[in-house]
DNA sequence: GCGACAG
DNA sequence: ATCTTGTCGC
């Protein structure tokens, strides 16, 4: 598939006047894909100066694998609070053009519009495919929450200077949550709704799940092939 | 001013 | 992200 590439800042400034200016091509319109027959999963894997970006595309019914990608490479820029994009989205958008598939939905690892400058990687990349994006996050980053229900499906607003940025939402019964935003393209409920599918079994989506194994065997042999 | 801070 | 053993639970 065909993707923008990543325009590469060489400082903090440079990078977050980038966010600002693309932030005007983000497409918040909802709801996006109701029932997506492609779901996307993308990750990075770090070992000092190496990585390996992977794509992997299940079936969204499924949630059998239908295409894999990785593409080794180095970091771009340093791991800097808000601007993780520019180090990852790189590798990642070599790794998107080499699909032979066009997913329906990509869900990133991190957060979309719950950032400071609401232009977090699900949305960066969301404008760099045009596909609809999603962030899924792991732990706390921006904005404030009370604890959700207990069980699976229960959430709770993520508020960002007052604003709805996202939800922290529960993926099983008494697991603990995952930060939820949009990227590009689909509502927040919607978002929500497809998570909750990709989570039948475990905390995190199976898109994520997949991409991180394949990242991490992918590091290993490129690791093995340039020492 | 001092911490906190996606991955 | 990554460095790391055993251990509790489905």
């Amino acid at each position: 598939m065909e993707v923008c590439s990543v325009t590469a800042p060489a400082t903090v400034e440079e990078a977050e006047a980038i966010q600002d200016a693309l932030r005007s091509r983000l497409d918040l319109t909802g709801p996006g894909p109701r029932d997506p027959a492609l779901v996307a999963g993308v990750d990075v894997a770090y070992s000092d100066d190496l990585l390996a970006a992977a794509v992997v595309v299940l079936d969204a019914a499924s949630l059998d694998v239908v295409e894999r990608v990785t593409v080794p490479g180095r970091p771009a820029f340093d791991y800097v609070p808000g601007l993780l994009a520019f180090r990852e989205l790189p590798s990642l958008v070599e790794a998107l053009e080499r699909l032979t598939v066009t997913p329906d939905l990509i869900v990133c690892d991190g957060y979309g519009l719950a950032h400071p400058r609401r232009f977090g990687l699900a949305c960066h990349l969301g404008v760099l495919t045009g596909l609809p994006t999603i962030g899924v996050g792991k732990t706390a980053f921006v904005g404030s929450f009370e604890q959700p229900g207990r069980e699976r499906g229960a959430w709770s607003d993520l508020l960002l200077d007052g604003e709805v940025t996202g939800r922290v939402l529960r993926t099983r019964d008494g697991v603990k949550p995952v930060f939820v935003s949009v990227g590009h393209r689909v509502d927040l409920e919607t978002a929500c709704r497809h998570v909750l599918a990709l989570t039948p079994r475990h905390r995190l989506p199976e898109t994520t799940r997949a991409a991180d194994r394949l990242s991490r065997t992918a590091l290993k042999t490129a690791m093995a092939g340039s020492p």
